[in-house]
DNA sequence: GCAATAGCATACGCAAGCGTACGGAGCTGG
DNA sequence: CCAGCTCCGTACGCTTGCGTATGCTATTGC
């Protein structure tokens, strides 16, 4: 058998750029069609119907940031050294903001997203305990830093706010 | 005259309502008549188009949010006090959610929410400073962590992070 | 070389929402 | 009591996107 899945991941990869710039109604099936040079035809015939294709997206997303978490869960380094690192990688997700957007309207972007975000906060949440912070809302402080550091446009970067809070909890032990 | 603007607020407060709901998508014309138990003859006598309706609704919530900023500005308390009510404000505020939702794809509800998240880090940086802390970064730290924590479903109230996070940096001092 | 099949193009009917046109009800002043 | 104004109801055409049906092309198996 040839390769089917060929153009059906150029869609999703498609879907997972639209998402870059913020907006999942992009994500229909004769817009994006005309966006890769193509018809819909194609798109019927690698998905159902486009709630399928939602899926599809929602799933490749989950499925690479779960990737990044567990490659994170066996990196080197120090705690403050994992914490950062783990910042910045959050911060480099630019499809992150679009499926919290999108979990609003759309029931397995908000379980995909609630899993996600439950995954990170054990994991800061153990490298916090690690440092000697127990207090399970610092780790929420962290994160939420992040998550709403993003959605906040101001001259300050996220990362200054995440490290300087990170700074701050590290000097109160 | 008599009060013609009385049906125009009511479309705008059912505008705000399903706001709440956090879908932008469905400040629409028919569907919101339709939830009125009126039609868009109505809709369109008020509105020229639903882009201008839009744009009200946009403003209706600014104004109240500013006015709630004004109001906190001259309120009483220690700046420890102060904080705790404004983040508390901001909390309740159920319309802001989808606002900076709107804000991705929709350039009026941008400028608005961006206006909005000056005036709030500013009066926050203005608390901290008169706290000693002078880094802006923690400003953005303790806002972030109050949108962040209402975009992010766990068990622990952002309030709980927000309030952990001041503590905290007043114990730095 | 020639079916068979994978993949895409095209055309159709359908539904939802936009904006407009127009008409009708109801109040209001003179 | 009627003329005018305010406000809403209804019908129309238009656009966009969905999903299906069907046909075309190219590659692959034999």
């Amino acid at each position: 058998m040839t390769n089917k899945q060929h153009s059906k991941i150029s869609w999703i990869k498609a879907g997972l750029s639209a998402l870059k710039d913020g907006d999942p109604s992009a994500l229909r099936a004769e817009p994006l069609a005309k966006h890769l040079g193509t018809t819909k035809g194609s798109f019927y015939w690698h998905f159902a119907d486009v709630p399928t294709y939602h899926d599809a997206v929602i799933d490749s997303w989950r499925n690479d940031v779960l990737n990044e978490i567990v490659a994170q869960l066996s990196a080197n380094g120090t705690p403050q050294q994992r914490l950062h690192a783990f910042g910045a990688q959050i911060l480099t997700d630019q499809v992150d903001p679009a499926m919290r957007t999108w979990a609003k309207t759309h029931a397995h972007a908000r379980r995909t997203i609630t899993q996600i975000d439950e995954q990170r906060l054990t994991y800061i949440s153990t490298l916090l305990a690690s440092l000697g912070v127990a207090n399970p809302a610092f780790a929420l402080a962290c994160y939420g830093t992040l998550i709403g550091g993003t959605a906040i446009k101001t001259d300050i970067r996220p990362m200054q706010a995440f490290t300087a809070l990170i700074d701050l909890i590290l000097a109160l032990k």
